[in-house]
DNA sequence: GGTATTTCCAACTACATCGCTGGGGATGCC
DNA sequence: GGCATCCCCAGCGATGTAGTTGGAAATACC
């Protein structure tokens, strides 16, 4: 898969979270691991991870939980996948210096570039909708 | 970086055989590895899983070495990653059964896409041309 | 104020993968 | 036969990933 466990526990939960903004929604970390199935003390870290990086706030004690810094059409997908993949600066040794590894790691760039554009072009927004109209033709086939 | 060291020495290796291609060109192992610096032992592997995939051709014996397979032009990087990268079918585990975790789906899999188009648009001379354009700029700095 | 609840912090483990090395064996030129 | 070269496969150390654990701090509620 493109994207560590980390990183999909991470935008599935600010999915759920994303679901109940507009009523100032609260979930806590074990209410959305048992909803996902996903082991609860290990999504806490995801969280804390995007708490850090202000995409979350959290209130602790009783009756607590995580939720939104901002509404989900300013969240982009790019600065999420930042933010639980841990940056990484500088990832990978210095290049080799002849021609042909540089061609290569041109090629490499031209990936990263795309890739940085579509999670770039896309905001927490976008990928509520489309679960929003994944359920909907769930319900369709019910009826 | 994009790709992994396997497929960077093996992209690399290719870049080599296909400059002389057109003389029928044949490197031995060694050679590639002492030019770009590469463990020889290792590159061996690399070149071996190209052998396997069709795109190298092998010569045993003194005097012996690799050739690509076909020319450069009909040489997809897509086809090369694949074949060093190992296919890895069915990469991941099954996708949890929620609507949150079929919409990260579907994102992972419009970059797997956006990074195959470019994989699959782009040959093996794309890359020498790219190369001998480098090449000739660096000798323009001599002048 | 005490207690239960929840987040916060930081280590630790198990396992897989990656990059690399080594020991032979097969093949073919001389 | 001897040497050069590719061929196969096994193993090893370092690193990263997924997950676990143990507790400390904050805060609502009684």
């Amino acid at each position: 898969m493109a994207f560590s466990a980390k990183t999909e526990y991470g935008l599935v939960s600010l999915l759920e979270l994303a679901a109940i903004h507009p009523q100032g929604g609260v979930l806590q970390v074990a209410e959305i691991a048992a909803r996902q199935g996903i082991p609860d003390r290990y999504l806490e870290q995801m969280l804390t991870s995007l708490r850090r990086g202000q995409i979350l706030r959290s209130i602790r004690g009783p009756r607590g939980g995580y939720q939104l810094a901002r509404p989900p059409a300013e969240i982009r997908i790019a600065e999420v996948v930042v933010c639980l993949e841990g940056e990484v600066a500088s990832r990978g040794t210095a290049a080799r210096q002849s021609a042909e590894f540089e061609v290569i790691g041109g090629l490499e760039g031209r990936l990263g570039e795309a890739r940085q554009a579509i999670l770039e072009g896309t905001s927490l927004q976008d990928l509520l909708d489309e679960r929003d109209q994944r359920l909907q033709s769930q319900v369709m086939y019910f009826i």
